[in-house]
RNA sequence: GGGCCUAUAGCUCAGUUGGAAGAGCGCACCCCUGAUAAGGGUGAGGUCUCCCGUUCGAACCGGGAUAGGCCCA
């Protein structure tokens, strides 16, 4: 005890416990305070942009949103420790259905028609505002570095501004056209609904088999009354029927039925005859269903009309005849297959649900009450085979729980096909790097298949699209001179003005129709699709900052944004400008629970980011993150988050011994040259210019998890267990001033300034509160670089590679002698090492430094013909300062309770 | 139902061209008390999700199954 004043124990202010919740709030008023962000931009030689994908703006954030925010932070500042500028503008994604539906519901309006259009807007602008408002407090906490003063808003009237325009600019470029297209349709609440409007309820509806008949079977080599046989719920949908449709690859039969001859697939013969209760008789062809596209049938309402067969993929050979009935103007699928084959989306129904007068003698009908008198006509012509009912799932209103329709309205989109957009777009997609590479795989899948894109929304919460028609001759007006002046004005006080503003209000003075010369016009009332919001977002945004901010460097999202934003962007800027928006895309999958499950309310295994926030620190999150493999989904729980926690605390402990033993140490002052350091330190330092290496390369490749794994295990193995347990004799026990110990700190100052850069891009807080306590002349660790590599001396580290497998020899030996109650202490021992001839010569080298390097009071090596180790009680006595065991204890009468070195050490430090 | 993807120790992850399954954590036990709500040591943990192929030889290649994720329908 006496002799602790003489030792150069470790003292530090840095605590040990990091108390995170207080700590980072600290940290996060540093750099605000201090503008770090804004002087990261300084004095850098290249740019790098990562362009933020907009999170929408309601509710608060989810472990997802934190994730993808944490994992942009820690990209952009390992390129900002890289030597770039690296602006991060975050964005907010404001208009659209969610703060829509959330708004009606807080108003309880039923429809939108009830809804004052002018105020509602307002109140969806606030609305979304403190949304973004939350969000940003809650994304700010987490330690991400960014303008969060000016943000982009998809609202923002320069922005809602530029939508406009990059629609104006699509259409002049010939990419967008109007057509008709069914959507989901509530008769009672006479709207257009969204899908996130529609709910599915059981239902009971007529199940109808019928007959249709081939047209001319003698030109397909046919009996004379051929019949294909569908199945049909929606009997109403049969006025608006233009085919049939067949799968392609699956076998058809034409069989025997009586006199007649139906077509039915083969998979589908034992249940049609099950369904219509009597056997179907010997098949006498069997064809594949793609031989039998072309073929034409008499409509079986309107005999004068003819329907075609024709083929798609998704039709099923579970359910009906495996012929499916295909009204293009009445269903999703029906309409894409009705696209491919040049069919119009015929839906002679009105916004009602009354049939017009193109239904013929149904006109004036309302569809539910026209099934029955469809069915019976079918009945008088003979078509129907069977009649009868079933209950299955439907869509339904959300609203009035009524069930929904599909009907046919015009809508606006982009074509895909339009300018090869699609084939260019497969093309640019090669040019980009997907990260990791299997996301190209998913994009180019998505990218072939697409259908042409619906930009058009029957709703009142987004940008209108900016087109007239006119009165007389229908003539569509999009057009530079009358939208100029509207795209200004909107910038200077936002869309609203075109709800507002009458027609002749908006138009120039005296603008009369191109086409017919009239003078009436309507305004278009449909907004766009909230997609094209943050589609155009590298227009809005990265255009308007500057020429090199375009394209993006990278991307980075949920994997789900393969088809969401991803593509939208793609798309925007390949009609745009010819090239994709970005260089590279990063995709991440999803967070999970323990077992891999997805998190929901009901399974009770959501992690919420605010809470672990609040518990255990922003820190611990972004640890999490780096500690995970974005490339599948991340799992999280409380063990996983346990994890993390132990590793946070072995790095900030870590981290604290170095500082603890530099307290008396001044870099620019004691450092020694490193030609003079001891050959462990150069060993060390050896190390850690491996790591160094490592770990930008890690970096360079964005596999954050290796960074943190290397980094961890560095502190683990290197550090902690080897070296800095090793160095503790040197650094208590010399004289503080001697070139010995000025040697470790040297070495132990370079390691922890370059080993908390590099820890820097996930554990921020911690850097930068240990940053605080060097001698660094930046403000902030973020406005320093990451090291760059020394050279690697591969000869020294094998050497002491090998050394350190003998020295796990010695403590299996010490372990053992352990046990045997020979020693407690490893000082206590005493080691007689019997080495092989060749490691005899190799350990030569080493012998000084045997007892320090084993942690042990003695050694003594033989030249044998087998390894061998015994451990004995060290001789001598246990020295009261360095607790060595030594015969020279007792030996130095002024000092007798200390061995021969450190009574030297005290004259030394005492003549000093 | 379709497209893309994932599966190695309790956890997080490595595993090069096919050639005897690895790391760290955690855990158990021990030591230390001069990093102390710390530190050190030793050790036990694996049918590489399963099945079938190819091969002299498979965690790795091929086919299938199961479970899970995202996106469609």
């Amino acid at each position: 005890m006496g002799y602790n004043k003489t030792l150069n124990l470790p003292r530090t202010s840095f605590p040990m416990k990091a108390n995170l919740p207080q700590r980072e709030p600290e940290l996060l008023k540093f750099w605000e305070e201090n503008r770090i962000y804004h002087k990261m931009l300084q004095g850098k030689e290249k740019i790098y942009i990562l362009h933020d994908g907009p999170p929408y703006a309601n509710g608060d954030i989810h472990l997802g949103q934190a994730y993808n925010k944490i994992l942009k932070d820690i990209v952009m500042k390992s390129k900002a420790l890289s030597g770039y500028a690296t602006p991060y503008i975050p964005g907010w994604d404001c208009h659209g259905l969610p703060v829509e539906l959330q708004l009606l519901k807080k108003l309880g309006k039923r429809r939108k028609s009830e809804v004052d259009i002018l105020p509602f807007r307002k109140k969806a602008r606030e609305y979304a505002l403190s949304f973004v408002n939350r969000q940003k407090k809650e994304f700010k906490r987490l330690g991400i570095l960014g303008e969060w003063d000016t943000p982009y808003l998809t609202m923002n009237y320069s922005y809602q501004a530029k939508i406009m325009e990059a629609f104006l600019l699509l259409y002049q470029k010939g990419y967008i056209y109007r057509a008709e297209k069914p959507i989901y349709w509530c008769i009672e609440c006479e709207t257009a609904l969204a899908e996130a409007e529609i709910e599915y309820e059981e239902k009971v509806s007529p199940s109808i088999w019928v007959k249709f008949k081939v047209d001319d079977p003698g030109k397909y080599s046919l009996p004379s009354s051929s019949f294909i046989l569908i199945w049909t719920t929606t009997p109403w949908t049969l006025p608006g029927n233009l085919a049939v449709a067949l799968h392609p690859e699956e076998y058809y039969l034409w069989i025997e039925k009586g006199e007649e001859t139906w077509l039915v697939a083969e998979k589908a013969r034992e249940r049609v005859e099950e369904e219509i209760g009597s056997k179907l008789g010997k098949p006498l062809k069997r064809v594949q269903g793609k031989d039998l596209e072309g073929i034409a049938y008499q409509h079986p309402l309107f005999p004068e009309t003819k329907g075609v067969i024709v083929t798609a993929p998704y039709v099923s050979m579970e359910e009906g005849s495996g012929c499916v009935h295909t009204a293009p103007g009445h269903g999703e699928e029906d309409f894409h297959t009705g696209e491919r084959y040049k069919l119009p989306p015929f839906s002679p129904v009105n916004e009602k649900g009354y049939f017009n007068d193109k239904a013929g003698e149904f006109s004036g009908l309302r569809i539910d009450r026209a099934n029955p008198l469809i069915i019976q006509k079918l009945k008088q012509e003979g078509s129907l085979v069977k009649e009868g009912e079933i209950t299955h799932t439907y869509p339904h209103c959300w609203r009035c729980k009524k069930p929904i329709i599909f009907r046919a309205t015009t809508q606006w989109f982009l074509g895909v096909e339009r300018h090869n957009l699609r084939k260019l777009a497969l093309e640019k997609v090669k040019q980009v790097r997907w990260v990791p590479s299997a996301s190209e795989n998913r994009i180019r899948g998505m990218l072939e298949l697409r259908p042409d894109w619906c930009l058009s929304r029957q709703r009142l919460w987004g940008i209108p699209i900016p087109a007239f028609h006119c009165r007389n001759c229908a003539a569509v007006i999009v057009d530079n001179s009358v939208l100029a002046p509207i795209l200004e004005k909107v910038k200077e006080e936002g869309v609203d003005f075109w709800f507002e503003k009458e027609e002749r209000e908006l138009l120039p003075t005296g603008f009369s129709c191109p086409q017919c010369g009239k003078t009436e016009f309507r305004k278009e009332t449909d907004i766009l699709d909230v997609w094209m919001d943050s589609g155009v977002s590298h227009f809005a945004v990265l255009k308007e900052k500057g020429e090199n901010f375009w394209p993006a460097d990278m991307y980075l999202e949920g994997s789900d944004q393969h088809r969401g934003w991803f593509q939208t962007s793609l798309l925007t800027s390949l009609g745009l400008f010819g090239a994709p928006p970005y260089r590279e895309v990063l995709t991440h999958g999803f967070v999970v629970d323990s077992e891999g499950k997805k998190m929901s309310k009901s399974l009770g295994n959501v992690v919420d980011p605010q809470d672990t926030v609040k518990k255990y620190g922003a820190e611990i999150l972004r640890l999490w993150v780096a500690s995970t493999d974005y490339s599948r989904d991340m799992r999280v729980s409380e063990e996983i988050i346990k994890g993390a926690i132990d590793a946070y605390r072995k790095i900030r402990n870590t981290c604290r011994f170095i500082l603890g033993n530099l307290y008396d140490f001044s870099f620019s002052g004691d450092a020694q040259p490193k030609e003079t350091w001891w050959e462990i330190d150069k060993w060390i330092y050896n190390r850690l210019q491996k790591l160094v290496e490592k770990v930008l390369k890690f970096y360079q490749e964005y596999e954050f998890i290796r960074a943190f794994q290397e980094l961890y295990q560095f502190a683990v193995n290197d550090l902690s267990s080897l070296y800095l347990d090793i160095l503790k004799d040197r650094l208590y026990v010399f004289p503080a001033n001697s070139a010995a110990r000025r040697s470790a700190q040297s070495v132990l100052y370079i390691i922890l300034r370059d080993y908390i850069k590099l820890i820097a891009p996930f554990l921020s807080f911690t850097a930068e509160e240990v940053w605080k306590h060097l001698q660094e002349k930046e403000e902030s660790i973020f406005l320093s670089r990451f090291p760059s590599p020394d050279r690697v001396d591969k000869e020294l580290e094998d050497k002491w590679q090998k050394f350190w497998t003998i020295r796990e020899r010695v403590y299996q030996a010490l372990e053992e002698a352990r046990t045997n109650k020979i020693i407690g202490s490893s000082l206590e021992a005493r080691v007689n090492i019997t080495f092989s001839q060749e490691e005899e010569e190799f350990i030569q080298e080493f012998l000084q430094d045997l007892p320090m390097l084993f942690i042990v009071s003695q050694v003594e090596v033989k030249k044998g013909n087998k390894w061998e180790v015994k451990v004995n009680k060290a001789s001598g006595e246990k020295c009261e300062r360095c607790w060595l065991w030594s015969e020279t204890v007792g030996k130095d009468l002024e000092h007798p309770n200390v061995c021969s070195r450190c009574s030297s050490f005290l004259r030394e430090v005492n003549h000093a």
